[in-house]
DNA sequence: GCTACAATCTTATCAGCGTAAAGATTGGAG
DNA sequence: CTCCAATCTTTACGCTGATAAGATTGTAGC
């Protein structure tokens, strides 16, 4: 008799995945949990069984875009791994995913939400700084380079990819050409040793 | 007998200056219009009469700041107008600005506030990119270089400068050392003529 | 100096939000 | 089959941005 049941039977993942639709459709001014709740089918207050808090139900998102995020980086180093300009495509990458999802940079990096480790000193794994360390040391590994440059070069790429991503996604910033062109070889020119 | 009058006197002024001191101590989540009107000693309602909404008083708020950035822009420039460091100082100084008030990094480029004209292709005057380019200029106009590569110059040092920013105002971004430095070393790495 | 108007401010009032408490419903372990 | 714990609903509270109606006041024009 088509009555819906009283338990919604994976309601988390529901509330998580229509989250993920509303930030990267409105961004994250206009996500209520109550709306989440409804497109949900369910009530206010339903989403407090799987979730202390808003911010708790946030922070779920976060990682879940975050992992994404990471999950196309990985990609970008297997497909270029024995290529030269590993640390160039690994950096395009990484521009390109926020410029296809312009509402995900702001809802990463913004400062409420972060509470996903970025530390410089960490043990972490999986993080972006990580990766391009990883990818880093195939580059300069091999010379003499001294390790504190290396560290810098990090660093530096770092910035510049970040702040691309920054840049791309910025409403009233434009440009008529080609991005993803403009993109390599803004980076090439940085990233590449000289 | 001190009774506060009915009129404010100068309520415009007192509402953004008691909103900025706020976004600088706890950020814009925990701005509302009700507690600064109330910390201005005035009604809800009361700031309705100089700003149409929220949105605005907080745009209003954003140019505020951003007049201050561009401010402190300036000022390098003046103090470094024949060095050939020119524009490493001023891109430590546009890191330094958001290393010294973390909060106004995400206040200013977050999304929802971006309503500053950045564009690349502005007519803009006094904006950070136009800034960027005027130094640029002053370093890598003697040169016989092709305007197109100092305009990717351009681009490359303002992610440089914004994703160090972004960096250096990461909650969980912990470095020892000295940052002023580190940012110094970073940006010479980059910014100087090879 | 008086009057009338426009700007400013107050006092309700509304809907939407996050969240807590109390109770209804249900799947599943014993 | 029973009972418990997980899940969901209902209700309610305080806070928010916003609007409407009315009170107060500075000031321009006479």
């Amino acid at each position: 008799m088509e009555t819906k049941p009283y338990h919604h039977g994976d309601l988390r993942h529901s509330l998580i995945e229509t989250g993920i639709e509303l930030i990267g459709e409105y961004g994250e001014d206009k996500l209520s949990l109550r709306k989440v709740a409804m497109k949900c089918g369910v009530s206010n207050a339903a989403p407090y069984a799987h979730f202390q808090s808003k911010d708790e139900f946030i922070a779920a998102i976060q990682q879940h875009i975050m992992d994404m995020f990471i999950n196309t980086l990985e990609t970008a180093i297997q497909e270029n791994l024995d290529s030269p300009s590993l640390l160039m495509m690994l950096g395009k990458a990484y521009v390109m995913f926020f410029y296809k999802h312009p509402l995900y940079y702001d809802f990463l990096f913004s400062r409420k939400n972060i509470k996903i480790n970025l530390s410089l000193g960490s043990s972490g794994e999986n993080q972006p700084l990580d990766i391009l360390k990883k990818a880093a040391m195939q580059i300069f590994g091999k010379t003499n380079m001294p390790e504190s440059v290396i560290q810098d070069k990090v660093i530096a790429m770092w910035a510049l990819v970040q702040g691309l991503s920054a840049i791309v996604t910025m409403q009233n910033v434009e440009y008529t050409d080609n991005w993803e062109a403009k993109i390599e070889d803004i980076i090439k020119a940085i990233a590449m040793p000289c």
